[in-house]
DNA sequence: CAGATAGTTAGGCATGCGCTTAACTAATAA
DNA sequence: TTATTAGTTAAGCGCATGCCTAACTATCTG
């Protein structure tokens, strides 16, 4: 896990943890201030703070200090890069798939191996 | 990172690690044999495969042995469960954002908490 | 058969990660 | 001003994770 140089790497690391998808999840439904989050899980103050750091090196949130109040935001901009990722991944392959389909069935040979 | 319940956990648990990542876009292009995933990787083959169990548990792989060959196969379908995820917690996100705008847009009030 | 090739299992080491408590700052309320 | 609330920083602990080497099994090849 170490040295993250791809913006995928540091938002699937991120999204990785359950307590961190359990704030993006809450957040889904709208901003939320740093305490409020804590008051869901089942977890100190300065450790949801450390999460929101990660979350926030991975640009899946946003946070803005109004008075003694911090406000957090979700970014959906990350998880449409995550589902771009995924996409290209899946559609690749599907590619790749009919290709070989095609390939069966013009030769009807079924134990082919390189 | 304990007791991984649902199949998301499992799935964005596998995917967190980049050497994973590699091998799943690496079998993106098509199936591979484990000792030739090994030598994309620097990585030694024990090490493959432990990365390629975690990968079957979250349904991202398949494997299939025949004669001393181990032939590995990428399954889209857990990838189809990511976007799922990742589009459902944005357009969570984007509706909410759509009635905040509408609601603001009718009261001109822009300092506004619960 | 002997040797090489492909994979598997076991054990152990080092580092990273998530979490906690404690101490501190800054803003609001009484 | 004093007390409370909201957040921040620092230090440290324990466990999980990723990796390795070594030893072993099973399949092919000559």
């Amino acid at each position: 896990m170490p040295n993250y140089l791809k913006p995928i790497d540091t938002l699937l690391h991120a999204l990785s943890e359950p307590a961190r998808r359990a704030i993006v999840e809450r957040l889904a439904t709208g901003p939320a201030s740093v305490s409020s989050l804590a008051t869901v899980t089942p977890m100190s103050l300065p450790a949801v703070m450390q999460h929101l750091a990660i979350l926030e090196t991975a640009r899946l949130i946003e946070t803005q200090k109004i008075g003694r109040v911090r406000t957090v935001t979700l970014k959906p901009g990350a998880l449409k890069d995550l589902e771009s990722w995924a996409a290209a991944q899946r559609t690749q392959w599907e590619r790749k798939l009919d290709h070989l389909a095609a390939y069966l069935d013009e030769t009807e040979i079924t134990s082919k191996e390189k």
